[in-house]
DNA sequence: GTCTATAACAGGATAGAC
DNA sequence: GTCTATCCTGTTATAGAC
């Protein structure tokens, strides 16, 4: 922790630190004026309560994680294309912040009405419609390369599911292929290369009557 | 909850049910006396303290998950044969258990060390031992079938990913697609043809000169 | 075995000196 | 703005009557 940083930004990144690893419910507001090397007092200072707090580090955990989906799936260009750019955005911002998608999914679930309502519903990005729209596009990429029996919902869902999964999970995966945190995040680096290949093989047609295909 | 199954099974019940959904820390004595529809000192009176009652809890959660994966992985046949005995019998399962996968995942990182010590390193089945192998074959069914560029510990991890993410993420799943849960479900339910589909796909040899390959 | 009442303590929040 | 001391509520855990 930055001693020279002022109290404010100090203590909202020790709880940027500590929400995210043990959840609102486990955090004691102790261990985040440890962490930020301060007072217990001044948290109630500056952000009045816990879950005043919580509230901010949480909010900044949605911003960090949602709006680069939204962007990038409702941008230009090919199905193929924008899983590529899922892929690396997201395998890059999660390598810096392994911890984010756990802590969003567990705290979603601690208040799903909540969820629903405000990154939902009341979004003005409407994250419902431009995912159905980008799946209607995956599924015609799908029906055009004559994989139409691939479900592009399932898929859509089994991307995202490759890519955050392993974060969510990561001590399960470490402790199972004995890995440790270097090793892990080169597995990650891998990632990057392996789902786009994997998608390249799914997407590459079953058309059988197209000419040998272009370069890679 | 039953009345008439015998109280030591019913706080259990009320138990499993409460941590599942909220985890340790959020969880109150309290819950799972109302759950129960008992006294609140009962609890205390069968399982000693909370912590006590956690821990068979988690168990039992541990007992529920990971010893079938183990199981199919380790048998004989084919490796696309234990993927879709994998994809069957967790899906099944995840239906019956959708918080399952969540809790555990949670509950891991809590304390790190307890399940890398517990779960993997003095387990006798070495889990870690079992999966090695089981990514070998797979890989080597990958190489027979010219996709040896696809490498099987990825694949392997994605494969896992695809079957329980979407239970870990049920409420942005369903808040992304609009779902309630009887469409959740069917997804599920759905999910148990693709997985396979997909896999299968991407095992069907770009070795060019097999003869067409026999039915479906 | 089951309940009510209460002890014991942890943790969030505030008062007030500096 | 920062600290120490303290209040006060909620929660685990136990004592003891039935």
């Amino acid at each position: 922790m930055n001693k020279d940083q002022k109290t404010e930004a100090r203590i909202l990144e020790a709880a940027i630190e500590i929400f995210q690893q043990k959840g609102f419910a486990a955090t004691r507001m102790q261990d985040i004026a440890d962490r930020a090397s301060i007072n217990k007092a001044m948290l109630h200072y500056y952000f009045r309560s816990k879950q005043k707090l919580f509230d901010r580090v949480f909010q900044y955990a949605i911003q960090q994680f949602f709006p680069g989906i939204v962007a990038i799936i409702s941008g230009n260009g090919s199905a193929e294309a924008k899983i590529r750019q899922l892929v690396e955005f997201y395998l890059d911002m999660l390598q810096k912040n392994p911890r984010l998608p756990g802590f969003i999914i567990h705290e979603i679930q601690q208040n799903e009405e909540h969820f629903l309502e405000t990154v939902v519903r009341k979004n003005p990005f409407q994250p419902a419609r431009i995912i159905t729209r980008f799946v209607e596009e995956l599924q015609a990429e799908l029906n055009l390369q004559g994989v139409s029996e691939l479900d592009a919902r399932q898929l859509f869902v089994s991307l995202i599911a490759m890519i955050v999964f392993p974060f969510v999970a990561r001590p399960m995966v470490m402790g199972l292929f004995e890995l440790d945190s270097e090793a892990f995040e080169k597995m990650m680096s891998a990632r990057k290369t392996f789902i786009p290949l994997l998608f390249a093989r799914l997407l590459q047609g079953q058309a059988e009557n197209k000419d040998a295909e272009g370069g890679e």
